[in-house]
DNA sequence: ACAAAAATAGAGCGATCGTTCGTTTTTAAT
DNA sequence: ATTAAAAACGAACGATCGCTCTATTTTTGT
């Protein structure tokens, strides 16, 4: 289970936001045929068919309501209207109203350390940076919903699950700033602080997604400047 | 009304966050005063002493609570529980559950005004940049769980407050990028983003607090951190 | 076309929510 | 010490919450 298919070459797919589009694994009914295997014991209907009809709808409420008042906020019967799906209906494709956050947090777990493990591997520093940067900009546009809620609803989970999401962060924090380290090494600047800069604007695209109202056609421009900005900050020249 | 007091100078207060924390005037009850002439007419309690002493108990356990489990989760018997106060008690003080939250961005609002006031007042850019940015991320390591909360809890707003919320960061950014724009006006780069960037660097340090264990003490270095960062990315070299 | 199986419907359950209001306690001026 | 006003209390209210459970409808395989 990859994010990009092993066919493709990695340069490819990280250099604009359409190749990497075309290359995404968790596209369609896809990204719903994962989340019923990796819920199966859990959910009610075991035909992967009405499973997934139904996981479509209820996430695509939750992302329609939630942004708007908050998960906490938004009840089974707020989400039952807005699906078409009786509170019955509801119950049968997902175990509770929190394993809604829990499968979130499980989906943007998956990609986020997909994205790492990736940037580990490339020898070259600039490629890893750009797996980083790239990958995580791109991933957090297709799937904005998902980062955004995870991202504000995190209080709404179990606290184990609220530990491993904060830790997903600190693992991005530390594969870029070990990135940066290996850029350069003899950099004067902090290069922890200059992680920390890099990952808030990344994120401050989806958690700030009504700022830009262009969201998805700009995106590439984006990604330009931030990887502009981080070699600046730390006095990178490209070769 | 202001942030500084008319006889300091205001180069002294924007150098450091000790001269910064001195002379700031929402400090103690101070704060909670102005909260009861704001909303007077709201309140049944009519005594200002008794007034004081329960918003202080109400918020301090809102601060306490709701950052862990967020404020619609938040009952007010969890409220009742933590000051001490009846439920009776707690609606002598406040004129529904919502009104916290309101209070919360109105004392945010009334803060982040002023900053931004105060700094279109100054004529030499630097200092213009520097009381954007040394106002914004003192006063926000001051009021943390203030800002904090409204970061989060914005949904819980009642329509009208919340575009007021989003416009408050909209003001911030344009003022950021108009600063910026005087600095350097042949810049290269795209000052919006540089603009959007310092804005979401400077919130990224109430927002994720729990990154930054000695929250309050290292506070400068990450102000001259910031600002040197700022300056590199429009090439503005210092004179 | 027809059982058997699977999926869906929706009324109902106990719990808890924000809020109110009659009562009791505390405060402050005489 | 007295007393009227102010503040605090906490049981009670209607509404709504997440969730369950049985009846009904839809799907599936023959």
């Amino acid at each position: 289970m990859s994010v990009i298919a092993p066919q493709e070459e990695h340069q490819h797919i990280f250099n604009s936001f359409k190749g990497y589009e075309q290359s995404f694994e968790y596209k369609g009914d896809r990204l719903y045929s994962m989340i019923f295997e990796r819920n199966k014991e859990r959910i009610k209907v075991s035909k992967e068919k009405f499973a997934v009809k139904n996981l479509q709808k209820i996430f695509n409420a939750t992302f329609l309501i939630s942004p708007k008042i908050g998960f906490e906020a938004m009840s089974l019967r707020d989400l039952s209207a807005e699906t078409g799906l009786s509170m019955g209906g509801l119950y049968s494709s997902i175990s509770s109203k929190e394993a809604i956050a829990v499968i979130v947090k499980d989906v943007v777990a998956v990609i986020c350390g997909e994205i790492v493990e990736l940037s580990r591997k490339q020898e070259d520093p600039v490629e890893a940076l750009q797996t980083l940067v790239r990958g995580y900009l791109y991933s957090s546009t297709l799937m904005q919903p998902w980062f955004n809620f995870l991202y504000f609803e995190t209080k709404s989970l179990p606290h184990l699950e609220q530990v491993a999401s904060k830790q997903l962060e600190l693992d991005q924090a530390h594969a870029l700033a070990d990135v940066l380290r290996r850029l350069n090494p003899t950099a004067l600047v902090d290069l922890d602080f200059v992680a920390a800069m890099a990952l808030s604007l990344i994120q401050e695209r989806y958690v700030k997604a009504w700022k830009y109202p262009q969201y998805t056609t700009t995106i590439d421009k984006y990604a330009d400047d931030c990887l502009a900005l981080i070699y600046k900050s730390i006095d990178y020249k490209a070769s």
